[in-house]
DNA sequence: TTTAAATAAATTGTTTACAATCATTGTTAA
DNA sequence: TTAACAATGATTGTAAACAATTTATTTAAA
């Protein structure tokens, strides 16, 4: 077993990209490039490297002479959020129902992350949901086959865990899979308008599940940097 | 007068943002990040954040150990780069036709952009429009208000930019001045119907601007950085 | 006790130096 | 002449050192 010396600064935004999508790293936490480096043995370089592009994409905010923490949306930058996210994924299922009337789609991804999420649904480990939850998401703009869609909505679906993590509320289910099912139920089928509804009804009640008046977290205490 | 330091990577990214735009910076050409800081006076460790930051939107192509080169698009990746476009300027009409339905648009910018595009058509300076052709359209997803759309519009509009450079044909006019109006006045009348499809079209029409069997241009010698 | 100032510690910003890699040129042999 | 190889030069990759700034702690005065 050879000894692989990191320094690729894309694992370093690998890290905290799954981190975040797996809620165990939390908004408005501070992140310094020294217990990074002690953390996981990237050289203090190759960890700004990392960092810099996670501030281009809106997860880490930056300011100057006190590096980066992770990103604690605001009631107006969610719904921005997710104004864009329904402008980008509205387009996108337009794309996949005009493929799939052409025969071009293969749905083995998206059917098992439903069939993953549905198992994490009944079993009630509504933790391990909201990962795939968003995987699902980022598999459907995958299937357009186009980098640069995917590359536009990337950003956002990590932003949208965040918020939730901010506004959730316990009584209402975050970005439900039956809605999910019934998704690409519609595209399956090739009825657009269903599915594009679908879309636009599903990002809405993501949305409204949130609750606003409710701030939770913001705790910059921390002995590790993911808990 | 004082001496400023240049020492924010930003700039370098503007500067290379725009002189593509202007068509001064050609596809295929490698920047090396000595040459940049002896041309502008940054230092190498700000040149390559900017360079880093160019390479995750696209615009520059990275190779390990080779350095970065302004981006070549394939036709694939042209037609992929519209397709995108198509994605999210189709819901930017969308988001405007709203809006100006409840009278929050201010339009003065864009009016401006079309009387100077007006301008340089009939001057017949047609080098000028196409710099300003990509402020319309970029103007048009900062009238929505969400700096996430703009984001994600942002890199696809100079990376169009270099297509045409490649795949321009003399005969035919990329990204007409005349269609933009169009555009605008459908918005203008609420006409979101009108609107879209005048969108649509419009970058139907860019792409089939694009003589894809004629590729110009691949000039990588260069005594002076931007020509 | 509280507040303010001064000092110390920790963190970030930037440059510089060195190592690693690639591209080019020059040499030699088929 | 051409192809393969070796040596050189230039460029990029990385890390370490230093400077600047912020944060935390201590000290002193009100």
């Amino acid at each position: 077993m050879s000894i692989r010396i990191k320094q690729n600064p894309e694992e370093v935004v690998d890290l905290v990209f799954e981190a975040i999508l797996k809620n165990r790293l939390k908004p408005g936490v501070k992140l310094s490039e020294i217990s990074f480096q002690e953390e996981f043995g990237y050289s203090r370089s190759v960890v700004r490297q990392g960092f810099d592009k996670l501030v281009d994409s809106g997860l880490l905010i930056y300011k100057k002479n006190q590096g980066v923490s992770v990103a604690y949306p605001t009631e107006d930058e969610t719904k921005k959020i997710y104004e864009a996210r329904m402008a980008i994924e509205g387009s996108v299922i337009n794309i996949l129902v005009e493929k799939h009337q052409q025969n071009e789609l293969d749905f083995s991804v998206i059917d098992s992350l439903i069939l993953k999420e549905k198992g994490h649904h009944e079993a009630k480990e509504f933790d391990e949901l909201i990962g795939i939850s968003c995987h699902f998401h980022m598999s459907l703009a995958e299937l357009c086959g186009n980098k640069f869609i995917v590359n536009s909505l990337k950003p956002l679906i990590p932003l949208s865990t965040l918020a939730a993590t901010v506004y959730s509320d316990p009584n209402s289910s975050f970005c439900s899979f039956a809605e999910h099912y019934e998704l690409i139920d519609a595209v399956k089928s090739n009825d657009l308008k269903k599915a594009s509804k679908s879309m636009s009804r599903h990002l809405e009640h993501c949305v409204e599940s949130l609750d606003f008046s409710n701030k939770v977290i913001k705790n910059n205490s921390h002995s590790h940097i993911f808990n």
